[in-house]
DNA sequence: GATTTATATTCTTATATAAGAATATAAGAA
DNA sequence: TTCTTATATTCTTATATAAGAATATAAATC
């Protein structure tokens, strides 16, 4: 088999450079594709396609405005990768913590190195 | 142009779903393979490709055991991924607010719906 | 040295999908 | 209706890569 599918997982659709730089602009305000273009830089029918995936992983929801669509960033749905990601945050904190007091011990010993 | 390589992203890493169990064994404790393949329950290639992705990303490091190689995760290398999502948190804690609000708001309102 | 144990690599195959090009759809406006 | 504006879709192509099978490497033990 292949790779899995980015639209059936948040964890895939963020994996896409481009896609968090659609949900980091969307968390400022509600946006029209075209302005998602112009913000990112990249072509519309990518900007689309994009919107669609993080549609199908319910990461922002759309509403017609006119011609326009407007997307809407839908936080929530974001909420297991900081549930995922959240108690790793302990360790590196304690490693620093570990650093930190080993380079006081250092300091204690009068730094042998 | 193709999609982009796991091996150059941490977002990317831990898109799939395995390679996260494997992240979740390895903050239990230093593990060899074949203690991640039975935990896994993954065959031993997938479980050494997977090992691999996740130390050119810099997810992990080894060290030689006799034959054993005993893997210990690097936590400090998730760190962008809790900084991406964190300042997110606030919106969905900030829509339960509104949620609730709004369900007071309807009790008040002698809940009309 | 031969065998066993532990792990990595190579090769193949199927599939996902990102990007580009072209086009389709759909809603205003003239 | 025709034209313009805004967005979505379709089709193609290149590529990444997950999984499986087979094999290679390497260390320990006999």
């Amino acid at each position: 088999m292949a790779r899995s599918a980015t639209t059936s997982d948040v964890f895939n659709a963020v994996g896409e450079v481009q896609r968090r730089e659609i949900l980091e602009r969307l968390a400022e305000k509600e946006r029209s594709v075209n302005e998602l273009v112009e913000l990112t830089g990249a072509r519309q029918p990518q900007v689309s396609k994009h919107l669609k995936v993080l549609r199908e992983v319910g990461l922002v929801t759309v509403r017609a405005a006119a011609q326009q669509r407007l997307y809407k960033l839908n936080p929530q749905n974001l909420k297991p990768i900081h549930d995922w990601v959240k108690p790793f945050e302990r360790m590196w904190e304690d490693r620093l913590d570990e650093y930190l007091s080993a380079l006081q011990q250092g300091e204690a010993d009068g730094d042998k190195s």
